[in-house]
DNA sequence: ATTGAATTTTGACTTAAGTCAAAGCCCTAT
DNA sequence: ATAGGGCTTTGACTTAAGTCAAAATTCAAT
């Protein structure tokens, strides 16, 4: 599956998302699939800068990793989600004098991981006939502006207990969502959602939450013994809404 | 001085720097100059969005703080930038329905701050009309993307005395480039620059590090007894470049 | 099912950085 | 010049989280 891009592929970022056919043939024609296995780079910080990505399947995790080899994830990529738009845009002016370089690194992080690449200078050329992009591209930047803001908050002003805490009640809030929209679409009614499974090995997530493997363990195993969680593995059982919520002030 | 919004403060901000007298006019009809001392709040996080702000004098310091009152700031701002463009993009569907709110917290940091507000409704109309400047956000939103990526990579991957040591090379470096820009305007030679003059105050520089006060009043005397620095009260001399800069990796 | 690798947990110990409290410094206004 | 406030430094102590190493569990492939 997935071997050629295709048009509906494109309809589902939301970049692209209210372009006509057309529109769509012309992106399609300067931009290429690619296929990463768990564990392969698709790019470095600091490698010159060749156009940003989309994912169609698969995950992604952007991360910075310091001298000594410690290790940061910013964010974890899912399907129909840009990344690496910034150097686009940074010094538009002379954009991508092929001095431009990414600003993190990119693993996928499962077997199969899909990603689009799309060439920044066709892009902008693209954006110039269609202003209304713009605007969806300011709203993309937006939020991941708040997003990282929040994560400096949560980094800097929470220890990790409460850092784990705000965690889990994030992914359970999409979870929530994710219901709500089935719901919607399928007309039927699921039962309430208490229970989360973690995406991404408890090794990433360490390093997602700005600490390490061991202290999250034991973290996990705190809030396990408070009864306010339940911890099978992979899944996260939510005992105690209210006091998780507390903990994560 | 500076009680009325001149076209030529205008001129100043990236955002406008190249908008024609009667653009800038129009600017200005919708916009409204504020004056704040040290101290004073220009917004708080979470409260109803009402615009944009560009420095015309002081200094703002943008920051984060928690339910038991530890701070983190994110952004010191000097004269001509602009910031809290966030809300307006956000969710351009749904514009500022007044429920958009600030994603951080505002505080002047000297005396007599002057600020320019620029409320989102208008600007978008304008901005609408002169799709030109959209590049121009895109790419101030895309450093400060960047920065944000950075400041992370330090808050959570390097210890204070890194972190310290990175801040002052990185003020050490903004210095040269001023004394380069001053050079070449009036075409004399100045002597080379080796140290900084602090413009904020070591707690709030122990806040934008992610550190306490006494912490970092610590790293300064370790870098001092090493010989790597000298610390008068505000002036910090370079006394080591090289050593400095191996550290700070 | 069984093996081996990868992931996760647990235990004992270390350490960087935070807390609290007191003293010193240095602006600024009288 | 001097008093008083706000900064900044120093000292003694605490603590959250990191390190290292070993054991236990889970997972995937035969």
């Amino acid at each position: 599956m997935l071997n050629k891009l295709e048009n509906k592929d494109l309809k589902n970022i939301f970049l692209f998302s209210e372009l006509s056919e057309e529109e769509l043939n012309e992106i399609r024609s300067f931009s290429h699939l690619k296929k990463f296995d768990k564990g392969e780079i698709l790019f470095f910080d600091s490698e010159p800068y060749s156009g940003f990505y989309c994912t169609l399947d698969g995950a992604v995790k952007l991360y910075k990793i310091s001298s000594e080899g410690k290790e940061h994830i910013l964010h974890i990529i899912y399907p129909y989600n840009t990344f690496a738009e910034v150097p686009i845009f940074e010094n538009y002016g002379e954009v991508v004098k092929n001095n431009a370089t990414y600003p993190l690194n990119a693993m996928a992080i499962e077997d199969n991981t899909v990603v689009i690449i799309i060439p920044a200078r066709p892009l902008l050329n693209f954006l110039e006939n269609n202003p209304k992009l713009y605007l969806k591209m300011l709203s993309t930047l937006s939020k991941r502006l708040r997003f990282l803001n929040n994560h400096i908050e949560t980094l800097t002003l929470l220890d990790v207990k409460k850092r784990l805490s705000k965690y889990l009640l994030e992914k359970l809030k999409e979870a929530e969502l994710n219901k709500e929209n089935i719901e919607k679409k399928k007309g039927i009614k699921l039962k309430k959602i208490n229970s989360i499974e973690l995406s991404i090995s408890k090794n990433d997530l360490s390093s997602h939450l700005g600490t390490i493997l061991e202290t999250l363990s034991r973290t996990f195993k705190k809030l396990q013994d408070e009864k306010i969680i339940e911890v099978d593995s992979k899944k996260i059982t939510i005992l105690d809404f209210q006091k998780l919520k507390e903990i994560s002030k």
